[in-house]
DNA sequence: CCAAAAGTGTTCATCGTACACCCATGT
DNA sequence: ACATGGGTGTACGATGAACACTTTTGG
């Protein structure tokens, strides 16, 4: 038996806004590539691709994201779905996108290179097409709450990391300085981060402590109503 | 020239979350309805429909939310797009969530009797078709933030309002009792109420002053940065 | 011994929250 | 006169922001 009979049929599509942190920069960065195809061939445009039949929207998300970086499992949320009537002078297509946070250095440079992508710095993205650039805007509002909001900056680093460089990731997606005592206090107030013994030795003399993120405990805070808050 | 050939098009389905306030009442209620068609006939369901070839997705949530109120320019918001695959059994079909808010006398009582609508107070929900249930979840989060965050509750009520009236509706979104004092404080504070000379005397012998919201001052302060927060 | 980054405490203003009584008026 | 909802102020603790010096160690 079939239903929904008659209706009409639409291409619904994927863009992928992928940031990327650099730990060396202090800047985010943004996978950019330029149009292989009509229209707008060889503008600056967002990793996209259509939805199939057999697969959900979130799996066409990681599909489009792994095609680009090469990466399997990378942290994706949903961002909006955008639905005007015109915007892609090439038909009539729904896309709905999502963003993603991934260490800068941890993606296939193959799959990059393939695509003609490259990572450009947010504050000097150039225009992109259709309402790309209104995606990256909504994305990186989106971004910055999320980060206050749920601790997604710590899936960024290595699993062992210091909190000078965690506390670079925050200043990097907010665009300005933190006071790092400030940073501290509050970051180990939480208790969700439990130091180690060891030090990384690579970008000071006196060296900075491991830390790891207790996600366990974190998972228990949650259950009880607790919230991230940084 | 045609672009995209080739591509799998799907059916994109629209749900309507609608929630309404009655100032009578202290709880927020829900606008569902039996389903009139298979599958799951019968059943409690969210108001939806198919995105149309010449309309957008905004357009869309209008017309079906028009269909089951008879309200026109309502303010909807889109919250999530759902995509899974088994997500209807009746079919492969992606659909964009939308929610809005409106006076729960304000509708037109044949439109919704027409589709065997009703409406139930959130705590007293029955099990929805397909993911409603989960629509409506995170519509309610949503709607709690947005209610903190935007001055949306003012949209609500009737151009003048008393601020009893609006804490009502306040306590109705959270569920919870809020502070008098700490409501009404907070509230002038921000300097976006005009005091009227009039009052209200229907609820009460002394009689409570109505306001109305400045919503050009909102605008100018939202342009320098302000953030509306309760 | 010096440069460079890590680490550490205190003060102050602000904000959220808790809390109880008087006011105006219609009946 | 009394019941009903409207309206007001204060005190306390928590939170966020500003701010400067000491420590460690590789070179």
């Amino acid at each position: 038996m079939k239903f929904y009979q008659n209706q009409d049929k639409l291409l619904l599509a994927i863009d992928s806004i992928i940031f990327g942190f650099d730990e060396g920069q202090h800047e985010l960065k943004l996978l950019i590539l330029k149009r292989k195809f009509e229209p707008a061939m060889g503008k600056w445009s967002l990793m996209g691709g259509f939805v199939q039949k057999d697969e959900s929207i979130d799996e066409a998300a990681k599909r489009t994201a792994f095609q680009l970086t090469g990466l399997q499992d990378v942290y994706m949320e949903q961002l909006y779905t955008f639905g005007d009537i015109g915007r892609d002078p090439g038909g009539r297509i729904v896309s709905v996108a999502y963003f993603s946070l991934i260490k800068i250095n941890d993606y296939n440079k193959e799959h990059v290179e393939k695509h003609g992508a490259s990572w450009i710095p947010i504050s000097e993205l150039p225009d992109l097409i259709f309402d790309h650039s209104e995606m990256v805007k909504k994305a990186i509002r989106k971004l910055r709450i999320r980060a206050r909001t749920q601790p997604i900056g710590f899936e960024l680093l290595p699993e062992k990391f210091t909190i000078p460089q965690l506390q670079g990731l925050y200043e990097a997606i907010y665009q300005t300085p933190l006071d790092k005592r400030n940073f501290r206090r509050k970051l180990l107030a939480m208790g969700l981060l439990k130091k180690l013994d060891e030090k990384e030795k690579e970008s000071s003399k006196k060296g900075a402590f491991y830390y790891r993120f207790r996600k366990k405990k974190y998972e228990e805070l949650l259950a009880k109503g607790f919230n991230f808050g940084l």
